[in-house]
DNA sequence: CGACCGGTTGAAGTATATCAAGTACGGTGG
DNA sequence: CCACCGTACTTGATATACTTCAACCGGTCG
């Protein structure tokens, strides 16, 4: 059974070659261009300091088109991507079929680090819609990193980046009711928005609840119940994907699950409270 | 009573400063004892190429206590750490007090790469039991990947492997049911202790119920409860914190979880009813 | 137009959180 | 040494929140 699922499912969502077509508008191989497109990925990759050489590497910009996979899960790649543009799901496909939905990624994220050592992608990368990323072969990173000591940092920051959102993504789930996680997803959404420079209000979901409802480990129809509540409750209004952030310390409170659990006082709050006000 | 638990636990725990003490044993300035502990390094990297030269850094092994934080959440760090013996769980402590375990590191895990950047650690990292760890101050790590490539592979492979264990222990929580994450939790855990090349059916949790329920996300009552049930059917026998895998294949279906989910075409139910009737 | 997909809503059963009590163990102080 | 306390684990009872099954609606696409 799971295995006509497979053969379906590799058919419809082709291979990743099928899937990733080079840009004809963006994948130029004039050195200029190549330059300009350096400073991006640095700036894409959170790097500050001023890095503006010119590079001996070429590089390539791929379109990926809605539902296409970057990588597949499993796969052995050379290649590290840095997603430009879109927004990307991380998926395991469980025995069973089910699609594990495990991280949403916006531009400046890393797909498929492992290819930087010879290793399988451990999880699938489905773009959930018109995305763009860097290419970045292995060896052409190895180059880089050597060439240009401030994108080597860069690129270790990304990479630890990926490690906190790991972690974020696993608090998000770790809420006890569902709406609390519904409500972490969103305010983790609007976090990332705001990071990205854009507003962190409205809020554009490129995933359906299904994806929403993986990733929180809940109940599709739960999420869009929790939806519901939540806006019923004057923190947000929702328009089916289309969801703007009415009273943010409303949405916060409800984001506060509270297990029982360990519970220690008054003495943390300090400095959460930097972090809700950024 | 939580505060003066708190309080406790600080007092005891101390400053990380303090609970890390150097090892009178391995702490050696001697060169040669350091190109040993070079290699031992590496292997524990998952370095599989030879690379027995010596290496121009001193190599500082710190001893930890049980309970004693080896990095603080929110900490800025410039030491980067391998954990070499023992393990240790990555904690968050959330707004109302709970204590999120977000995952479970064994011997070659990294702990703290966020310092490689000169970033502050996104969770706080406790041990539980006695520990060794290998100290990487962020410029010795510069310079040993410079000096020697192997390193730097390895070094690669640790950190996405990391993030590859991040995915695992999300797939774990995924679950639907908390006796099937309960049994992944103890599949998860016997994979890794194959993998140091212990024993896999015999395990010996060093943590407690509390903490597995934290890493579950499930109240630690359904912990215990799900354990003596995977016993009651022979899957597992329990004595406190010393379980054995009786039937792996048992304890394997136990672990499937099968939310309805993406249903492909119309065979998915057979699977449910097995699992129901066993 | 009908089919399909994504989203919402309803109803019912159940799994699990929660509260509460009881046991066992290890340390501490008398 | 024993009584005592605190902690960790287990087990029980109850209520509720969630999953699940099912129907329905509004789009979009062929």
């Amino acid at each position: 059974m799971s295995q006509e699922h497979r053969m379906n499912f590799l058919q419809t969502q082709l291979s990743p070659l099928a899937a990733l077509t080079p840009s004809p508008l963006r994948c130029r191989m004039a050195p200029l261009s190549q330059a300009g497109d350096f400073r991006e990925l640095m700036r894409l990759l959170g790097s500050t300091g001023e890095a503006l050489r010119e590079v001996s590497v070429p590089l390539s910009i791929w379109r990926v088109r809605p539902q296409a996979q970057i990588l597949l899960e499993g796969q052995a790649s050379e290649t590290v991507y840095v997603l430009r543009s879109g927004s990307v799901k991380s998926v395991r496909t469980l025995e069973d079929g089910y699609e594990q939905v495990l991280a949403i990624a916006y531009p400046g994220d890393l797909i498929g680090i492992e290819a930087l050592h010879g290793g399988q992608a451990s999880t699938g990368w489905v773009a959930l819609e018109d995305c763009t990323v860097f290419a970045l072969p292995a060896r052409d990173a190895a180059v880089l990193q050597r060439e240009c000591p401030p994108f080597e940092t860069a690129l270790w920051r990304a990479v630890t980046l990926q490690i906190s959102h790991a972690a974020e993504t696993a608090e998000m789930v770790a809420a006890v009711s569902s709406e609390a996680r519904v409500a972490r997803f969103l305010l983790w959404t609007a976090q990332r928005m705001a990071a990205l420079g854009r507003s962190p209000r409205r809020l554009v979901l490129r995933m359906g609840r299904r994806d929403i409802a993986s990733l929180l480990s809940v109940a599709h129809e739960t999420v869009s119940r929790s939806l519901t509540s939540l806006a019923e409750a004057g923190c947000i209004e929702v328009n089916i994907r289309d969801i703007e952030i009415r009273d943010l310390d409303l949405l916060n409170n409800r984001a506060k699950s509270t297990r029982g659990a360990t519970r220690l006082s008054e003495s943390a709050p300090v400095a959460r409270r930097e972090l809700a006000a950024a």
